[in-house]
Parts: C-alpha cells; structure tokens; sequence
RNA sequence: GCGGGGAUGCCGGAGCGGUCAAACGGGACAGACUCAAGAUCUGUUGGCUUAGUGCCUUCGGAGGUUCGAAUCCUCUUCCCCGCACCA
C-alpha cells in the first residue's frame, strides 16, 4: 500500500525515450493477429498438435487469475509448438449452460442467454488481451442451439444402442439446486455446489447413462495415461473395482445374493446385514418384528445425514433367517445403517471374526463371533478376540476347506458355491451409471417425447434441435413445465397428443464431446467430421483444475470410448497428456477471496505492468503444477526485465557477438528448448534471463532475433515489437524455433567465464580480508594471469565488477609491479592476486 | 481406514547419486551514484576460519545402501489433497 502511493507521487520524473506504451503495443499486435489470420489452424498440414485448455463456465464475474494462469500455461506451449513447426490447433469455447447462470438470472430479473451472452463476451475481450492464440473461428458455445442439437443427437444415439436408459431409483436431489445430482455431483454426502447443501433421496424416474459399462476399460486405461499421479489415483478410486464372490442366500425360498471380497471366510458367517435403504426389505419383516425395524427406520430417517456418518453400527433383528449356501445352516438377518444399499446388492454377509465392522456390531448385539481364519504363522491368537483379525491366514472350522490359505480358499468355496448354483465369482464397481436428467432450464432439452399409446418416443434426428423456449416462469419447478407450447407436442409415431421431456441434461453432458467439436466447428450436417476428428485427435495438451478429477475427465472418457465404440472416433483416449496447474493463493497465502481482500485480478495487473510480464511472472514462480502465492514484487521485477529488454533493443550495436555470446545464446536455447517442452517454464525463464543479463552491448542481429524468438512464447507482444524494429520478417509468432548449433557451444569459453567469476569473488573477498586485516580499503587490484589466459580478463569489465581499478598482467610480463610476488601463485584458471 | 502428493536456507522455490552451503526470484543488510529519496548498479545474507583458504553443521527425524546422498532404500513424524461404514 505504502509502496503504491510513493510511486504515484514519484511519477512523472522522466520518460526515457526507449520507454514504450505497453497497452498500445499490445493492442497493436493483438489487432494485427486478427487481421492476418496469424493463428487459425486447418487441417493436413504437417504434424498436428492439439492444446487445449479446459474451457470455462462464463461466470459474471469475469476471468480471475486461475483462468489466466490456466490459459497462459497452454499458450505457451501452444506458441512454442507452433514455431517449432507443428500445425498447432488451440481453441476456445465455453461451457455456458449451468445453474449459476439461470440463479443470476432470476436474482437479476434477467434471461439467462442475455446474461450469459454478456459473460461470454466479457471474457473473451479479456482473453483477447491475454495475448492468448486461439483460433478464434473455432470458438464454441454450449448453450447455442448448433451446439446442443448434437448433445441431443448424442443422446438418441446413445439411447438407440442401449447406453441410455430411464429407470426409476433413489437418486441424489438438492434443494439448492432443485434438481437432481449424478453420483459424481455429490462430495461427502454434500452437493459440489453447495457443501452445506446435504443431499436427499428421491425416488425418481430418470434418464441415465450407461457409464458402468464402460468401467472395466476406464479403469484399465488409467495405467497408460500420462497424468498427475493423484488425478489417476482418484479416478481408479472413483471406478472402485473389486474381485469378489456372489453368494446366494436363500431366504423363504427366494434367492437373496450378497457380494464378498472374502468368500474365504464364508464358513464364519453368523448373520446377514441388510441396508436400511435395501427396496425389498419389507419382505424380509417378519410381523412380531415390524414395530421394532419401523421404529429404527423412523429413526434413521430422523437423522441428518452428517449424524449418520458418525452413528454408531446399529441395527435390528428382521425376524427372518436365511439358509447358509454350504452348510445350510439357519443364519440370522439384521437391517443395519451401515449397509450401504447401492454397492453390491444392498445386503452383506458379517463374518464378525474377521471384518471390524460385523464384529462391533456383534458385540453390541451379542451375535455369535465364529474363527474360520487362523492368523499366520508367528501371530499370537488371544483366547478372546479383541477385534476382528482381518488379514490373510490358513482356515479352521471350516470343513473340507480347512488348512487352505486365504487365497486358495476363495476360489474353491467360490467354485463350489459355483458347482452347487449358489454362487460365482463376481466383479463390483463403485462406479455409478451417469444420471444426466436435470429439472433446471438453463440446458439442453432431453429429445424425449411422451405418448400416452407409445411411451418415451425420440425426437426424430430432423426434427433436431428441440430449442430451449424462451419463455419460462422460473421458481414453479421445473422451468420447462412452464411453457405451454414446448410442452405440448404431438407423438413423433403416432402423432396423438404427447408431451416433451421437460428436464435438461447435466451440462457435463456438454463438456463430454467439446474438444471434438473443436476440430470441425462449423459442421451443420454432424456433430463433426470422422476425418477431421482422425485428423486433431486425440488432444496433445489437456490442462485444467483437477476439481474435475472424477466428473468431466470420467464423462469424457465414457464419451470417447462410446462414440469409438459407434464408429466415430478411432482412438480410446481423449487426453493422453493431463497437466493441472497449481493454485495460486493470495500474497498472504490464503484462499484468493473477496471477502479476504487479496484477490488480484490479471487484467488489472497486466494494464499496470504489461501482459507480457503478468504471463512471464505467472510461469516464473514456480513449477506451474505446484501452488504458489502471488508475490507482487515478483510481478515488478519482471517488470523491470521486460523494460531492460527494451531500453537493451534501443541501444544494443548490431555487428558481431563475441563468441561468449554466441555460446551463451546456443547453450541457452538448447535448455530453453527442452525446459519449455517439459513444462519446466520457470527454469526456462531463469536462464533467459541469464542470458539476458550476460548481453554484451555489441551483437550480432542473428543472435539477438534469436534471443527474442526464445521470449516470444512468454512475452509475445514484445517480441512482435522488438521483431519488427530490427527488421525481422513477418510474424516472429510464425517464425521458425531456431535450431541449437552446437559448434557454438564453447564449453571452454563458458568455463573461463567461470573462472573469471570465480576471479571476481576472490578479489572481492580479499579486499574484504585486506579491509578488515589493515582497518583500510585497498585502492588498486593487481591481476597475474596464466599468458594463454590473458584475454579472458578485460581489466575494465573487472574494475567494474570490484568497483576498483584492476590492472592485469600476464604472469611472464617482467614489467609487472608484484610487490609480494603473488604472481607466483597464479595457476590455470586462477590468477594470482595482489591488491595495495 | 484406503489411496495420492509433499516437507530444502528469512520467504517463495529449483535441484532428485559426485561439479551442492545448494540455481533463481523476493525480502533484509551494506556499498556506489544522488543534496536527498526513488530508480539503477555492486556486494553480503548457516557457522568458524583464511590475502582469494580450509573446516564444521545443514535440505522434517532415525537408520541403511554407496568410495560418495538433499538426491536411492527402510522405518518414523508432520502437512496437504481425494475417497470413505464399498462388504
């Protein structure tokens, strides 16, 4: 603060003529961009490469400095790619369907699609401004009806091979959002929008997707992709694959199945444990029992949702036993709240020896505890257990199968629960099937017709896009119910009266297919074309948040593997290469937040110090992968590098580098070039700037054009500008990446240097001794140089660098004054030193 | 509980077997310039020591592998992030 004011009052000193209007150079270029077409990408020519950030929801609010950051990092990459001879495709669009938008929009008496519109356009100006290369004709919209008409498209297509369905269940509602959720939306029992929001269960008829069918592969194919770690990590987690065994429990002669990773220790069982949510569970109340499992559910019902998290295991006798697959044995079942009822088949079976929780809740209800595992070798056994031993071991009490260690016993009682129809092995996911229906207006209308004669009837394909009415009463429910002639229809079949499908689709739906779009935007004729999509596809550079970890980037998968499945696409992954950009806090580490106070607003800091040093700084700080805080000092001295630049393109002498500019220049460019290439951005702008700093005020103009190609991805605008004035041809954005020559890279060269920096601190580091030795400062430097070394000691660059005067002699000159014959300890690479 | 990622000097952060007391930036301190401030430039910023040297202690902690470890292995503590009564 204190600082801010100071400089405004300092202001107007001088403008130095090198100092350069950075908002009308950016303008310039940026203009000149546009008008000459700079960064639009068609297809077959040359190798591809596909950058793509993930597109944003327009919020009102406009970009804030994640979205730059987010942008800057694929621009960079984009820019470098594209001067490294890729035909580089980098498009925008954005994901404006959604919730917020439709809130906004009834807070503000508004439309939705106004204030969408607006959000679009803002963003986009500030985008522009970014310096960011999009390929602006590509540009893509969810919520325009050329857009969604293909969702819906999709979606009959999806449904005519069987990979969309309607089913009534439980499902997710928030009454926040009023509308449903996808398994997906839900964190922690909470809605992802409103994580104060518990969600409720409905029981509600609803289109699904048939994402399961796809879970084996989703999960298989995490192995191969070159993402974060933890991104992998959570969506293997998320698919939630276990090996197991079916087990089927016949109760009153109905077939009742439970699902078990341990059919080692099915010989423990000694109760069943059904869901208190399980649908079928009045059948298994025996009347004298009614009351009490009523009460229980009354109870649980009467808990919020955080209560039952923490609840204690509890239950109640349901009255009925099944009968034990093997043994026959009469075996107890117990509704429980622990039973999760949409994993497995809602129903456990409770081995209370050997799982925590079946032998907590046996305790508490004094059920038997029967051993069937013997702990390993090398274990103690307590006569008494006092939890449940859980692991591997060598069976007991379990008949013909006893002495087989655990993993041999699962298969043989597994293959003889096969043998004896009571069972197989068997595979569960935690994965669920995608719920895309929507009871909110602000997306895309489901193609769905209702017939009272032929049920849900498709819209048929030439009859697409149903359009999103206009005129809607929000507030009343479902927004779509509301308008009478979007509404009513006649039957597609039949053509009797018939009614429309009033919920809207997830907008996750949109983003499931966008990159696709990308590579044939204008298609009016399908959702795009095979050829182009073989052409771009898969995506080379997918970056974004990883809050989408298991939302978009599962739904997007799914959507390849199905669309490849239908013969559209010839790959099986959209994104083969994932980067998450890390978060950037405020200065004071927190959370960037209004409320907080610490928010920074990129255009607000790119008009005070120039959009190039905004995108320099935000990749200098760190990896860009990891959190930072924002440092505005930082963002000053980039600042102040980019000014340097300037004022050095004003003054430099274009002739010849010296051969240490010349080495510098190719050593630099050649990490630069893999520094860039590896995302290691920060390091890259440490050696620019180096380099920068070791600039000679003679270079050669060669030299100099390809210092200013190695800034270009970072600092585009200026390097445009600097481009131009030295005379550079077209655009340096389009210009060729030079290429390393290694015949100028002296190693030798670079290691004098080294040794005349290690010269430097000596010298200075006697004079510090000498000053502190003799209580005086010495005035004069004497340097003994090896003679073959000589010209690596200019006695002017060093007398600069001590700020004292440096005479050099070679060690051989018989004129040298060497008071204490230090030349004798000159060595190669080490001078001797002599200073008075 | 399960899974993933971390812990480096005042701060941020590179490094991921030797060239490491550890890049680079910020901050702080000192000096030059200046009437002065800012800007700029130069230096210092683990400890002791020394005419440019040498040594010691450092990269969360404890062990280990190695001629040699901030870097590899084992254990451990703490932090962050996901999932979570998933049978």
């Amino acid at each position: 603060m204190i600082k801010k004011n100071s400089k405004k009052n300092m202001k107007n000193s001088e403008k130095s003529k090198t100092e350069i209007d950075f908002s009308a150079m950016e303008q310039k270029w940026q203009k000149r961009w546009e008008r000459d077409k700079v960064f639009e990408a068609e297809e077959d020519k040359g190798k591809k490469f596909y950058v793509l950030e993930m597109y944003p929801y327009p919020s009102g609010s406009g970009l804030h400095i994640g979205h730059a950051f987010n942008y800057v990092i694929g621009d960079i990459l984009a820019r470098f790619k594209r001067m490294k001879g890729f035909n580089v495709l980098h498009p925008m669009g954005y994901d404006s369907f959604g919730l917020p938008a439709e809130n906004a929009a009834i807070k503000s008496k508004s439309h939705p699609r106004i204030f969408t519109d607006e959000a679009i356009s803002n963003f986009i100006r500030q985008q522009i401004s970014l310096g960011l290369t999009y390929d602006w004709r590509r540009k893509l919209q969810s919520h325009d009806p050329e857009y969604y008409r293909w969702n819906q498209f999709f979606f009959l297509e999806f449904l005519k091979k069987g990979l969309v369905y309607r089913k009534k269940s439980s499902v997710n509602w928030c009454k926040d959002c009023s509308t449903v959720l996808a398994n997906e939306q839900v964190h922690q029992g909470f809605c992802w929008r409103h994580n104060s929001t518990p969600v409720e269960v409905k029981q509600l008829e609803q289109w699904f997707l048939k994402t399961t069918a796809y879970a084996d592969e989703l999960l298989k194919c995490v192995d191969g992709l070159n993402w974060p770690e933890r991104i992998k990590a959570m969506q293997r987690n998320w698919i939630g694959k276990s090996e197991g065994s079916e087990v089927i429990f016949e109760v009153n002669g109905q077939n009742w199945e439970v699902f078990t990773t341990r059919a080692d220790t099915l010989m423990g069982v000694t109760f069943l444990v059904v869901s208190a949510q399980h649908p079928k569970l009045d059948q298994l109340v025996t009347k004298d029992k009614r009351k009490e499992v009523d009460d229980f559910l009354k109870k649980l019902r009467s808990t919020k949702q955080e209560d039952i998290d923490q609840m204690e295991k509890e239950g109640v006798f349901t009255g009925s036993y099944a009968k034990h697959p093997l043994i026959g044995e009469k075996i107890p079942i117990w509704v429980g709240n622990f039973v999760v009822a949409d994993y497995g088949s809602g129903m456990v079976m409770a081995v209370p020896a050997h799982d925590q929780r079946d032998f907590e809740f046996a305790k508490k209800y004094g059920l038997p505890i029967k051993e069937v595992v013997m702990p390993v070798e090398g274990r103690k056994i307590e006569n008494r257990l006092i939890k449940a031993f859980t692991e591997y071991g060598k069976l007991i009490n379990s008949s013909k199968f006893d002495g087989l260690d655990s993993l041999g016993a699962r298969k043989k009682i597994t293959d003889e629960l096969a043998r004896v129809k009571k069972g197989r092995s068997s595979i569960q996911y935690k994965l669920r099937d995608w719920l895309v229906s929507r009871q909110r207006y602000w997306g895309t209308p489901i193609p769905i017709v209702y017939c009272d004669d032929c049920g849900a009837v498709s819209v048929p394909e030439k009859d697409l896009p149903v359009l999103l009415p206009e005129k809607v009463k929000f507030g009343e429910g479902n927004p779509l119910a509301t308008s009478k002639e979007f509404l009513e229809t006649k039957c597609p079949k039949c053509g009797n009266k018939a009614r429309r499908e009033t919920d809207t689709m997830d907008t996750f739906f949109d983003s499931s297919w966008y990159y696709l779009r990308f590579t044939d935007n204008m298609n009016k004729k399908e959702p795009f074309s095979k050829k182009k999509a073989a052409y771009w596809m898969p995506v080379d550079f997918y970056v974004g948040g990883a809050e989408h970890a298991c939302m978009h980037l599962i739904y997007a998968r799914f959507f390849t593997k199905a669309l490849r499945d239908f013969g559209y696409l010839n790959f099986d992954e959209p994104f083969p290469r994932l980067y998450n950009q890390g978060m950037i806090h405020g200065e004071d580490w927190h959370v960037m937040s209004k409320s907080i106070g610490n928010v920074v607003d990129p255009l607000d800091a790119s008009s005070k110090y120039g959009v190039d040093a905004l995108r320099m700084f935000l990749v200098s700080m760190a990896s860009p992968d990891k959190d930072t805080n924002w440092n505005q000092n930082g963002l000053e001295s980039v600042s102040k590098l980019i000014k340097s630049m300037v004022h050095y393109a004003h003054t430099v002498k274009f002739g010849n580098s010296s051969k240490r500019i010349e080495s510098k220049i190719h050593s630099t460019l050649k990490s630069v070039s893999e520094q860039i290439e590896g995302l290691k951005y920060n390091s890259a702008v440490i050696q620019i700037r180096a380099l920068f700093e070791s600039f000679e005020p003679e270079i050669s103009k060669k030299d100099f054009q390809i210092f200013l190609k190695m800034i270009s991805p970072f600092c585009p605008h200026l390097a445009e500008e600097l481009w131009e004035k030295i005379g550079g041809k077209g655009f340096i954005s389009l210009a060729e990446w030079p290429k390393v020559d290694e015949g100028k890279i002296d190693l030798k060269l670079e290691e004098a240097e080294k040794a005349v920096e290690k010269t430097v601190s000596d010298i200075i580091n006697v004079l510090n001794l000498v000053k502190e030795k003799q209580g005086k400062e010495a005035e004069k430097v004497y340097l003994y140089v090896i003679p073959n070394e000589i010209e690596g000691y200019d006695s002017t660059i060093l007398s600069r660098r001590v700020n004292k005067e440096v005479v050099v002699y070679a060690v051989n000159d018989k004129q040298k004054y060497d008071p204490s014959g230090k030349a004798g300890k000159s060595k190669p690479g080490k001078p001797g030193i002599y200073v008075e």
